[in-house]
DNA sequence: AAGTGATCATCT
DNA sequence: AGATGATCACTT
């Protein structure tokens, strides 16, 4: 076991220590924590995630604030399989479902969010036992202007939808690369939104997450890199 | 209730 | 098989 590592001052301090795990499986990064390993995630879903949070120093803890605060940074982690390409999609942020007329894609939560990100590919396929799973290496990513230009098209279609009070007709089908689906403890949840009248209604809370098409292609493209 | 971390489990 | 809609745990 060892202490919590510190907050990483710089860049380059917080990237030695992403690549220092990898190769890694997390039953080694678990012992090193002193946590125990579940054997499935049913009831551990953000278990990888806060097990490498405490691994790089991350400071935010469940506050509204990037994970490496000092250095703008957001820690995702995200599954992969042997190939290198996402198991799955990759949670954003709440979507905003009132008050949000007006809002540009550049002052907007998902944009701020994705500035910088540093991706940790876990090779998690479900055959593979939890503790098995290996740490991969790190990506220090910013969107393209091309990603850039995606993203905000879709962005804008779907806070289009919300402000027009269209959120109920909102499907995880709509947008290209960014979609809106459920994010609750259950479907029964509500939380206020926009009606088709402009009235509030009560609906289920959404957030925004990234398709897999698209973090498939930072993932490969960062390869093609190495 | 809303934010953080995500994966599960059912349907197509 | 893959994506969609639903769900789990914890913190503020």
């Amino acid at each position: 076991m060892i202490a919590k590592p510190s907050a990483p001052q710089t860049e380059e301090e917080l990237m030695q220590r992403a690549q220092s795990i990898a190769g890694l499986n997390l039953q080694q990064l678990a012992q090193l924590a002193n946590v125990p390993v579940p054997d499935n995630l049913q009831r551990d879903k953000g278990w990888t995630g806060q097990l490498l949070e405490w691994h790089l120093g991350a400071t935010a803890g469940s506050k509204p604030v990037p994970d490496f605060e000092l250095l703008g940074i957001e820690l995702k982690t995200i599954p992969v399989n042997r190939a290198g390409e996402p198991l799955e999609t990759t949670y954003i942020c709440v979507a905003p479902l009132t008050g949000c007329a007006g809002q540009t894609w550049p002052d907007s939560p998902v944009r701020i969010k994705l500035n910088r990100v540093l991706w940790v590919p876990i090779l998690a396929e479900r055959s593979i036992a939890v503790a098995q799973r290996i740490i991969g290496f790190p990506i220090l990513w910013s969107p393209t202007v091309q990603e850039d230009l995606a993203l905000q098209a879709d962005w804008e279609e779907l806070m289009d939808m919300i402000v027009l009070g269209q959120v109920d007709q909102i499907t995880a089908r709509t947008g290209e690369f960014l979609q809106i689906r459920p994010k609750a403890a259950n479907s029964k949840v509500r939380t206020q939104g926009i009606g088709a009248h402009g009235q509030p209604i009560e609906t289920l809370p959404r957030g925004f997450y990234l398709k897999k098409n698209f973090t498939r292609k930072i993932l490969t493209d960062s390869a093609l890199l190495t």
